[in-house]
DNA sequence: AGGAAGATCCGCT
DNA sequence: GCGGATCTTCCTG
């Protein structure tokens, strides 16, 4: 008689890593979004854990950053997360409807985040479904900055929450070979002037996941 | 005190 | 491709 052979499932393997250290956040935005790419973002929340492999970020870079919310060195209760320590997570509300979540970076007094534009999940997929309603096609669930957010529960809630303890985390995965990483202008920061062309946001070429898998035309891609 | 715009998504045309 | 939903945040007067 065969016992039936329990193939090893790649997701427990992968949440088996350990989280990424602080001084994986402890520096410029931009290193940080590229070298999150590949990572795994994990949420052990009520009725189960949802798991997802991120690949589409952008960087905000502070003061000087016409895009980010922190341009001009504004403090604010609501970016005040960014002005702390790093290794939390910024969340906000946009459009009267959605969240958007950034992994904050820099250091105290470096107002630098990362957002999180899109994974593709991993584990806890009836409950990303059921989170995002029908119509969703599972690679899907999470393309976008607030389907991401919603697909992983991450709501207003989760605003300051740190990322090296507690149910929010990110787990070290091999990285990303730099073949495989796109590069590209931000998303909707056309407001920013010549900030907006900017090659700051980064993404896994070929991941169905991708929001906007190119960039604009004539856009400026290096 | 008021208003304008927003780091978006989805459904319809 | 376009626009509506929906409300917080921040800047201006």
């Amino acid at each position: 008689m065969v016992l039936p052979v329990r193939r090893p499932e790649p997701a427990r393997a992968a949440l088996r890593a350990r989280r990424l250290p602080r001084s994986f956040y402890a520096r410029d935005a931009l290193s940080v979004a590229r070298d999150l790419l590949g990572k795994l973002l994990v949420h052990r929340g009520r009725g189960g854990t949802v798991a997802a492999r991120i690949v589409e970020v952008e960087a905000y870079r502070g003061p000087e950053d016409r895009a980010a919310h922190t341009y001009g060195g504004r403090r604010t209760p609501r970016n005040e997360v960014m002005w702390e320590r790093e290794a939390r997570l910024y969340v906000y509300f946009v459009y009267g409807i959605h969240f958007c979540a950034n992994v904050v970076a820099g250091g105290v007094g470096v107002p630098e985040a990362v957002l999180l534009r899109a994974a593709e999940p991993l584990a806890g997929l009836a409950i990303a479904r059921d989170r995002r309603g029908p119509g969703a096609r599972d690679e899907h669930l999470m393309r976008g900055p607030a389907c991401l957010c919603k697909a992983l529960g991450l709501d207003g809630a989760h605003n300051g929450a740190d990322l090296l303890r507690g149910p929010l985390g990110l787990l070290d995965a091999p990285p990303v070979p730099d073949a495989e990483v796109g590069r590209g202008p931000r998303i909707g920061v056309d407001y920013a002037g010549d900030h907006a062309a900017r090659p700051w946001r980064f993404w896994v070429s070929g991941s169905p996941a991708v929001s906007r898998p190119r960039p604009a035309p004539g856009a400026q891609v290096s």
